[in-house]
RNA sequence: GCUCCCGUAGUCUAGUCCGGCCAAGGAUUCGGGGCCUUCGACCCCGUAACGCGGGUUCAAAUCCCGCCGGGAGCACCA
């Protein structure tokens, strides 16, 4: 058996990715990023802050990655900031997923230096909102919601809007004491009614819930909104910028102007647009209901397109990096086909990847006439010889893929690297039963249709899991049987397929996650 | 409706801040050819773009104005 074990493909992997992904012709570099403004080498501060209430996925992955590359351009620091606030009865923290991201980070290479969880740090805002309220920058205000919305939409204050600093005072003093229901009263920032964005008037800072925590239960009643807790946290963090998707420019706007309130010279912000891969339309609430239901196999499934479940279908994070990171850091909405990325992970790994013969909804042929075959040594690779080889049987009968026989009927094909058959006039019946029988023509290696095949004697079972989360079931060449947890293959005329990490030695059907052409 | 952001080939992207070296570079896709016993890889060739209209200027993808198109936000979610 020539395959590779993870570790060795892991440094070939290095070794053609490291020097020689360094070695383009000039011009034909990847773009890079653009410094970062005031960056100091070895003191840039970073954060990822995601909202436990699912996995990563593919686009988090820019979050991730750009990152993780201002961190080594500048020797600097990356926290993972757990933005696990009380969050809304619609959007719950999912204590579950505080692993689970963790294990996100780890197989997309982006370690984090220190780990934070925002509902550690609660008591940390109140000062800080006592400071805004003594500024004069805030006021306790009583609306219902629903008026709130209204007069903000229309420019209108709130009663309180006016009230005095005491008054303030003694309302902040009586939401921290309980003294207020959930929705009965917020602490909102006063910035201007008459802003023509409606989306920055008056914004809530601190609000009541009693909502149970995951982590902390109902230990506090009153919560931070996101961009107070981040006006709060980006500078006890000490954190010197701030990347983020520009869905959230309008909090950069709330965290400066609490921030100038203080007098208090705050981090620069810099965003990237928002990325969309074509064929993962799915969104991440859509996928928590997914999952949750049962509908899919947990955050691995294919569907979902979780950074889970592009490592099971073994796209490298590597390629997961160039990807990302040649977008730059470009304010479009962009939407790109999955193929970009799939040319990325060839090119990182094809020259690595062993060669198998895997026949899907298989027929059995019989070929008449054929001569006694010896078993044959192919090359796992047809470029890369030091990938070794391996042996096949060449007697009959066959397996074939059903589909070619239908397309090729009466037709002289080639069973490749092996012989020339004539296959009958008639398509194969139905069923997984049927028996095909073809003539043998010649040995000769001509210009024919070649397709895969794979000997009935040592043919191991073979369950492949799709992009669609439905299983196809098959025939695989014997040397899958010896396949391992985690090593990826490429089916000739199929695609890059990984052997699914919780594949015990032996077990049949050998079972992989389709990964891409 | 209001606010902000964006608009370079099929899809991304470089160039736009500091106008000329851009008759626009790269990647990917697609088409053609070659090669290897894969629909994969590799090699060669090719198609293809500055949203529209004005203005400034000797000169505009780059500056100004208007329009059109796309996206996001307008939550006591993040």
């Amino acid at each position: 058996m020539g395959a590779l074990s993870a570790e060795s493909r892991a440094g070939e992997l290095a070794r053609l990715g490291g020097p020689a992904a360094n070695e383009r012709p000039a011009g034909t570099d990847r773009p890079e990023l653009p410094p970062l403004p005031g960056a100091i080498p070895g003191s840039v501060v970073l954060r990822l802050a995601p909202f436990p209430n699912g996995a990563l996925h593919i686009g988090s992955a820019r979050m991730l990655y750009v990152n993780d590359e201002y961190r080594r351009r500048y020797a600097g620091k990356l926290y993972l900031v757990f933005d696990d606030t009380i969050g809304s009865a619609e959007k719950r923290v999912d204590p579950a997923m505080f692993d689970i991201i963790r294990h996100d980070l780890d197989i997309a290479g982006v370690p984090p230096d220190e780990v934070y969880y925002k509902s550690d740090r609660i008591p940390r805002f109140y000062p800080w909102a006592r400071r805004v309220i003594d500024r004069g920058g805030a006021y306790v205000c009583v609306c219902p919601a629903e008026r709130l919305r209204e007069n903000r939409e229309a420019s209108r204050a709130c009663p309180e809007r006016s009230q005095s600093l005491e008054a303030t005072v003694e309302g902040w003093e009586r939401m921290l004491a309980g003294g207020y229901a959930p929705g009965e009263a917020v602490l909102r920032l006063r910035t201007d009614l008459a802003d023509p964005d409606p989306a920055f008037r008056d914004r809530v800072l601190m609000r009541v819930s009693d909502l149970d925590h995951p982590r902390v239960g109902r230990k506090y009643r009153v919560w931070p909104m996101l961009e107070f807790s981040w006006a709060v946290d980006d500078v006890e963090l000490g954190v010197t910028h701030v990347l983020r998707g520009k869905d959230l420019v309008v909090e950069d706007r709330m965290e400066e102007f609490i921030w100038r309130l203080l007098g208090i010279q705050g981090p620069p912000f810099l965003h990237w647009g928002l990325l969309r891969v074509r064929e993962a339309k799915i969104s991440k609430s859509k996928s928590v209901a997914e999952v949750r239901s049962g509908e899919f196999d947990g955050w691995a499934d294919p569907r979902t397109w979780s950074i889970d479940s592009l490592e099971r279908r073994g796209i490298h994070p590597e390629a997961l990096r160039r990807f990302t990171l040649s977008f730059g850091l470009s304010l479009s909405d962009i939407e790109v086909p999955a193929e970009t990325l799939y040319a990325e992970n060839r090119q990182l790994i094809d020259a690595v990847t062993p060669r198998r013969a895997f026949v899907p909804d298989p027929v059995r042929l019989e070929v008449e006439g054929a001569p006694l075959l010896e078993p044959l040594e192919l090359a796992n690779h047809p470029d890369h010889p030091e990938l070794g080889i391996r042996s096949v049987t060449a007697s009959g009968p066959y397996w074939l893929p059903r589909a070619e026989l239908v397309r090729h009927v009466g037709a002289e094909i080639r069973l490749k690297d092996l012989l020339n058959v004539r296959l009958p006039a008639e398509p194969p019946e139905g069923g997984s039963g049927a028996v095909v029988s073809a003539q043998f023509t010649t040995l000769a290696n001509k210009k024919l249709p070649r397709i895969q095949w794979v000997a009935e004697s040592g043919a191991v079972a073979v369950d492949m899991l799709g992009l669609d989360g439905t299983h196809r079931s098959g025939r695989g060449e014997r040397a899958l049987r010896d396949s391992t947890a985690g090593q990826s293959f490429q089916f000739e005329r199929v695609g890059f397929v990984r052997v699914e990490s919780n594949r015990t030695p032996g077990e049949e059907p050998v079972r992989v996650c389709f990964g891409h052409p």
